[in-house]
DNA sequence: TTAACTGCAAACCCTTTGCACGGTG
DNA sequence: CACCGTGCAAAGGGTTTGCAGTTAA
């Protein structure tokens, strides 16, 4: 079983109070504000174990670096920021997605990702 | 404006020839057949040039390396087959995406991608 | 002719790994 | 006390860049 150690909590906290998918080194710049020496390797080290451990799951939009975030969650899907570059969750879901395929396909499983800009970084547009 | 090179013709060539998206490793290896000198380099500054030029365009599917095919097709997503791993372009496209974000939320693009067994792999099933 | 293109190799960036020390259980 | 976990730094893998020679226009 894995310790519990000042890092882990560090990073296990830094997760759990973002609301959103962070990279490695989202979680590292973070984490610093408790554990200042913390090293990337160890953040590396620690999302790949509590990934295995089932405790987060990677969201990997494409062309871009694994971020990561709390299993479990209800299904949903992700929306990046153009400008920010960050990612958000979003709860819907389209539906009828088996209607686009050919005949004799099977839908398993499907990703989506939205792109556009937040509402912090849409300026002048009412926020 | 670009040059029309031997090197370049040839990997236009292969992409042209190919009815599927390629990476830089899988243009190189067919584009050797024509010019076996043909630096990896090459390949990368071409297809980059090209994507800018519009000629070209990456599909980039979650956690894999970036592939590509021609520009100037109508908008679609991709299906990869959980089996044989092929891709497939798919046509149909998801509408009310914009209803799904936040408030303040703008939509600019967005990319699907769709899993699960492609006709010929879903055998017993009615094939 | 001349400026873009090419091949090679080194540089780069991000991620992983090796090692000796520190801390958990 | 035994060993896992950590930080540092070096190694890896894939992509990009610098340079001098080549080639298209």
């Amino acid at each position: 079983m894995q310790r519990s150690t000042h890092q882990r909590r560090a990073i296990y906290r830094v997760l759990e109070e973002a609301d959103r998918p962070l990279s490695p080194q989202e979680v590292l710049e973070h984490a610093r504000g408790e554990v200042p020496n913390l090293g990337i390797a160890t953040v590396y080290r620690a999302v790949k174990a509590m990934t295995e451990a089932g405790d987060l799951t990677s969201v990997q939009l494409p062309g871009e670096a694994p971020r990561y975030e709390f299993a479990g969650k209800h299904h949903h899907h992700h929306f990046r920021c153009l400008k920010c570059n960050r990612v958000f969750e979003i709860d819907g879901c389209p539906g009828g997605l088996a209607a686009m395929l050919p005949e004799g396909f099977q839908l398993e499983r499907h990703d989506l990702v939205l792109y556009g800009a937040c509402s912090e970084c849409t300026n002048g547009s009412g926020v």
